[in-house]
DNA sequence: TCCCGGATGCCCT
DNA sequence: GGGCATCCGGGAT
């Protein structure tokens, strides 16, 4: 227990998402992604990032112009993106660089650590493996959708926290599930962890 | 109107 | 472990 305590998890301070996105992509690696559901609290160790930016990025939702859709990219960091993707699928993202300046996080997947059998009811499984490893995978598992999208992460129901003081090796890659912009290597993602997406 | 996606789960070897 | 059908809404013609 006391070494618990000592990695008591404590919401990122807002001017965290601010910075340029790929160093917020690997900064997020080892923080904990907190939900609270119907009283309970589900959260998980963030181990698999996607970064995405604007003008410069054509694997981005903002890459071509500012839309309905892209819009919460544009706005103020620290906010939820979630958009619906392949027809049954959200996938989660966290807005980063000042307003007016596109980019976001994809938090593509996480390693279970509070929660686990809610986790197990909303993904109707309950192999712990395939909770949360994919970016459709965690939404379900947190109970994050539509209505998330634009959230203020600053509040209760679903927030970043510090994770343990640990240090991880990052690995980075291609990201996935895209046709343009494969040169840059902006998937990132602890080395070695059992519960990230592609390895 | 049409096309296609920042994925998943199932069913098959 | 690998191939495949499938979900629906946004953005471009």
């Amino acid at each position: 227990m006391s070494s618990l305590s000592k990695a008591m998890p404590k919401k990122l301070a807002k001017n965290f998402y601010s910075s340029k996105t790929l160093q917020t992509a690997k900064n997020l690696l080892g923080k904990y992604l907190v939900r609270k559901y119907k009283g309970k609290i589900i959260s998980g160790m963030i181990v698999e990032t996607e970064a995405y930016t604007g003008k410069n990025d054509p694997g981005s939702h903002a890459y071509k112009s500012r839309t309905l859709r892209n819009e919460p990219m544009f706005g103020p960091p620290g906010r939820a993106y979630v958009y619906f993707c392949y027809g049954n699928h959200y996938l989660f993202n966290i807005v980063t660089e000042k307003e007016g300046t596109a980019g976001a996080v994809l938090i593509r997947a996480l390693e279970p650590k509070q929660g686990i059998e809610t986790m197990k009811k909303l993904r109707k499984t309950n192999e712990i493996i395939k909770l949360t490893n994919g970016p459709g995978k965690l939404t379900q598992a947190l109970a994050i959708g539509r209505d998330d999208n634009r959230t203020d992460l600053n509040g209760n129901e679903l927030y970043v926290a510090s994770g343990t003081s640990n240090q991880y090796k990052i690995a980075s890659g291609s990201r996935i599930g895209i046709k343009q912009g494969l040169v840059k290597k902006w998937r990132f993602w602890i080395k070695d962890n059992e519960y990230v997406s592609v390895k």
